[in-house]
RNA sequence: GGGCGAUUAGCUCAGAGGUAGAGCACUACCUUGACACGGUAGGAGUCACUGGUUCGAUUCCAGUAUCGCCCACCA
């Protein structure tokens, strides 16, 4: 790549590789003869034989005994002819191969902090296209992996090769270039980030930013500690030019190491501040003073780190006041990402704003991390690797809105990865085309809606009388209020998986499965009534529109976030609203406290399981879905009992039942037996008196399985209160629970061991 | 070498200290005036393993295993 990296941007790799062991003489000491010393050389290990040209020592651990009196005396390199001398250092393991180390401090990190202690000198031996440089002696020219060959050959010649072992270890390749990156001593511009990160980490001490998840915090402040300085210039023709101007009249016109240079915003500006630093004394020597801006450009991550400042203007223009949008939007609520680029960006972020900026605080207040989307390898999908899916693929097939409400609804899990059930040969996802679904499902229902509000819209219906609310009318509005509280609090912690479900199932499960099946009849006003009866169903029927207007743009408005482009045109179907008003700049709905009803929603939880067992002995009883069955409850309970009364045309729609008759246990005693099919469910029996029409098997596997069921409550709930313990410990209302549980259970195998006892 | 996730139905994944959930797939029935991209009913799980805390653990804690990710200068 001929340009320096970031450390971010280079990739351990482990690869196959080996391990050369190489012969180094030592030099005679003055009086000796070559072979004289009892030990008349070292053995050096190296995965990188190419580099021993650029050798400048041999280091050895200072407490190794091996080579305690060597230290101090020299080598002589060999194809080079180098002396060098052999050092202590501790970075050396004795236990590792020989214990030698050859030392090349131009082209190894390690190496080069060694050579630094030791005060060696630096030969560089490689050129930035990775070929021998003429340093490199007679290997000059080779590429660097033939100059690795030749190098081990010419050894070998020279009987200096020991062994070659293979060897696995890790090899620092670029992320751009896919080959093994070269450590090289280059000039380059750094940003000194400690003061910049410690600014960060005391920043989050206080919490800013907030991480959500919280565990990124951690990986946020594990990397801005120990942070090393930032390289921020590339040898790159793409990106934004560094802002350094060299005076290169005052080194022959060329740029050197000895080079001044000035950094301004532009030309003119560096000019007028070379001028005023060399302009005597070029004017002195009757020279023209000759600026050159350094060809270099920032890294792109020093680019992006100042994305706040990009979008909402810089501070301190020079004679102007704050941008108007940086004193509006400074800092901004939230920053959504990924993870992987918490050090790449968010940290680059905070700390260049930290340093324009010091006094304002992070450039924003919470950092929302949410997952990746990852292949069915489980990989993370990237542009290198060619494995990511064309959005627009699952767009055309599903739509924009399914795909965006699919990716939502997996990520409730905290900002867990999401593998998505991608099928590549067909570009089919069942997960995509499940919320393409829902989108259907809002639509008829919104379509619905449309057919039966009489060109009504929410506004014109207004507010239903509370004292005209039918039971389904108060349920879906304690339903819809207890919603949109939930709603709002997922929304607010960044819950947004949560707060999809939930809409979901409250759509699906509940407006649609039961209020608008529980309002159609409602909705339908008979033509042949007459009277008061008409004005009555007339008001009723307004009621019901009422209430299904409200329901249905308030879901609407709370899902707007997860499926912007349908609930927009659904709202504007629904409201009428002109085109240039939005459904996205609607103020939250209220939550309607007065219409939360806790008892009332278990209340008619029980009233949907009554009619699920109705719906359940029908089936099992094979009895066809037109055909209308008489319907029996039997409770003792009267507040059950008053229900299912008052809900009696209800269950009737729902059931397709003939008649629904409620009775107490004494009722049906005095009423006598009768054959029918029979079903349990708490302390409710639920009969359906159809004789002769009845798969008794099927009846009787359908009481037996109820019976079991009970049976194994029982069984659990007895033994939790026998345990001493429990009954102490527990929390009363616990222990109460469980008892009214058991209490419960048993009555219900009672009531099915009767039955099937009726039955044979 | 450190650190972090994950392990729950055939598949993709939620979940919560008090008797296990969704979507898809599966079974049966149903073209009912919103929707077959649908409806009704149903089948399906030793919640990875081992200990601990607790009256109670699938949930909290510790360890183990497997998979994955991040960080790290051993030639």
């Amino acid at each position: 790549s001929g340009s320096a990296v970031s450390d971010l941007e280079v990739e351990m790799k482990e690869v196959e590789g080996h391990l050369w062991h190489l012969r180094y003489p030592l030099t005679p000491l003055a009086g000796e003869t070559a072979g004289e010393h009892p030990l008349d050389h070292l053995v050096v290990a190296t995965t990188r034989p190419e580099t021993m040209l650029g050798d400048t020592a041999v280091a050895v651990n200072p407490s190794d005994p091996r080579y305690a009196d060597l230290v101090g005396q020299t080598l002589t390199l060999p194809l080079v002819g180098r002396t060098i001398p052999i050092v202590a250092d501790d970075h050396v393991d004795a236990d590792f191969g020989t214990g030698c180390v050859k030392v090349t401090p131009a082209h190894d990190p390690n190496d080069f902090a060694i050579g630094q202690r030791h005060g060696l000198p630096q030969i560089t031996v490689m050129a930035k296209d990775g070929t021998m440089n003429e340093a490199a002696g007679r290997f000059a020219g080779l590429d660097r992996f033939e100059a690795r060959q030749a190098v081990v050959a010419a050894m070998e010649a020279e009987g200096l090769l020991v062994k070659t072992e293979p060897h696995r270890h890790s090899v620092p390749f670029s992320d751009r270039g896919k080959v093994p990156v070269e450590p090289l001593l280059s000039t380059q511009w750094f940003v000194r980030t400690e003061p910049l990160a410690a600014r960060c980490r005391a920043a989050l001490e206080q919490g800013e930013p907030r991480f959500v998840p919280e565990r990124w915090s951690k990986v946020y402040r594990d990397w801005l500690t120990d942070i090393r300085d930032w390289c921020i210039s590339r040898q790159l023709w793409w990106g934004h030019r560094i802002p350094a101007w060299f005076v290169v009249s005052q080194t022959g016109g060329v740029i050197t190491e000895a080079t001044p240079y000035v950094v301004a915003r532009d030309e003119a500006a560096a000019r007028a501040e070379a001028e005023a630093a060399y302009g005597a004394a070029h004017a002195a020597a009757g020279q023209e003073l000759v600026l050159e801006q350094d060809p270099d450009v920032l890294d792109t991550w020093f680019s992006s780190g100042l994305w706040p400042f990009s979008t909402l203007g810089w501070p301190g223009e020079p004679g102007g006041s704050e941008p108007a949008d940086l004193a509006r939007w400074y800092p901004t609520s939230v920053l959504v990402t990924g993870f992987d680029i918490i050090f790449f960006w968010v940290a680059r972020m905070t700390m260049l704003a930290g340093a324009f900026l010091p006094e304002a605080g992070p450039p924003f207040g919470d950092v929302y991390i949410h997952g990746l989307v990852r292949d069915e390898h489980n990989r993370k999908m990237s542009k290198s690797v060619g494995n990511g899916i064309d959005p627009l693929l699952l767009i055309e097939r599903y739509g924009a809105d399914a795909l965006r409400f699919a990716l939502v609804r997996e990520v409730a899990g905290a900002g867990q990865d999401i593998r998505l059930d991608y099928d590549r040969k067909s570009d089919t996802s069942g997960t995509v085309e499940a919320a393409r679904n829902f989108a259907n499902k809002l639509f008829n229902a919104t379509r619905f809606a449309l057919m039966n509000l009489g060109g009504e819209t929410p506004a014109s219906l207004g507010a239903p009388d509370p004292a005209a609310l039918q039971l389904s009318d108060r349920w879906i509005l304690s339903r819809l209020a207890r919603v949109n509280a939930e709603t709002a609090e997922r929304y607010n912690s960044y819950a947004l998986g949560e707060a999809a479900k939930g809409l979901y199932e409250f759509a699906w499960n509940e407006v649609c499965d039961w209020y608008l099946e529980l309002i159609k009849r409602r909705l339908q006003v008979a033509a042949d009534l007459e009277g008061v009866d008409r004005e009555a169903a007339l008001a009723d029927q307004r009621t019901a529109r009422q209430v299904l207007a409200k329901v249905l743009s308030e879901l609407l408005l709370m899902l707007h976030p997860l499926l912007p482009h349908l609930s927009e045109e659904l709202w504007h179907g629904l409201t009428g609203a002109p085109v240039a008003s939005f459904l996205a700049l609607q103020p939250w709905p209220e939550v309607d406290i007065a219409a939360l009803d806790g008892s009332l929603e278990a209340a008619f939880a029980e009233l949907i399981e009554a009619i699920r067992v109705v719906r359940n002995l029908r089936a099992v009883a094979g009895l066809k879905p037109a055909q209308p069955a008489p319907v029996r409850f039997i409770t003792g309970r009267a507040e059950l009992a008053s229900l299912l009364q008052a809900a009696s045309a209800d269950i009737t729609a729902l059931t397709r039942a003939a008649e629904v008759v409620v009775w107490s246990p004494q009722e049906t005693a005095a009423g006598g037996s009768e054959r029918a099919l029979a079903g349990v469910c708490g302390e409710l029996q639920v009969l359906l008196p159809i004789e002769g029409l009845v798969d008794l098997d099927a009846l009787r596997s359908r009481l037996e399985k109820d019976l079991a069921k009970a049976q194994k409550e029982i069984h659990g709930l007895a033994a939790r209160l026998a345990n001493p313990n429990f009954a102490d410990k527990a929390p009363p209302a616990v222990v109460a629970e469980c008892r009214a549980n058991l209490a419960e259970a048993e009555a219900q195998a009672q009531l099915a061991r009767q039955r099937l006892a009726e039955l044979s």
